[in-house]
DNA sequence: GCCCTGACTCTCA
DNA sequence: CTGAGAGCCAGGG
């Protein structure tokens, strides 16, 4: 195996996929849940190089991250951004131009899953 | 080792 | 809510 893939970006990714169907959570939040409090930007960097078949046989739902302010990070327009959106909406997430509801649609981990990853 | 860049975030107006 | 400015961390030249 020659891969030459950093554990934070196996956190990173591991992470993502704890996001559940039809949510959304920024890169802060995932960085923090991670346990790399301060990295939100590398989240963005780590989710570019997700692996384009997914990851330990599961598919990595990068879409589901976006920025604190609930907009897409990609740029507008661009063929990621448009795939993002399109996903998003797949999973019934009302995306508005580069925007989303957070207030509807925004992951909001409960104390039980946090203390069940704590257990780990 | 210095400097610039980036799929970020917080604060303030 | 929106936009501008500063802060932060890691990677690459």
């Amino acid at each position: 195996m020659t891969e030459t893939i950093k554990p934070q970006y196996r956190q990173i990714w591991q992470t993502v996929q704890t996001i559940p169907v039809g949510k959304v959570a920024s890169y802060g939040q995932i960085a923090d849940l991670a346990g790399l409090p301060g990295r939100a930007r590398l989240v963005g960097k780590a989710l570019g190089y997700v692996p384009k078949s997914g990851w330990q046989g599961q598919k990595v739902p990068w879409y589901r991250v976006i920025n604190s302010q609930g907009k897409i990070s990609l740029p507008f327009g661009s063929k990621g951004f448009e795939q993002q959106k399109q996903l998003l909406q797949n999973e019934q997430v009302v995306v508005t131009g580069c925007r989303i509801k957070l207030k509807n649609f925004q992951w909001q981990p409960s104390i039980d899953e946090l203390l069940f990853k704590l257990q780990f």
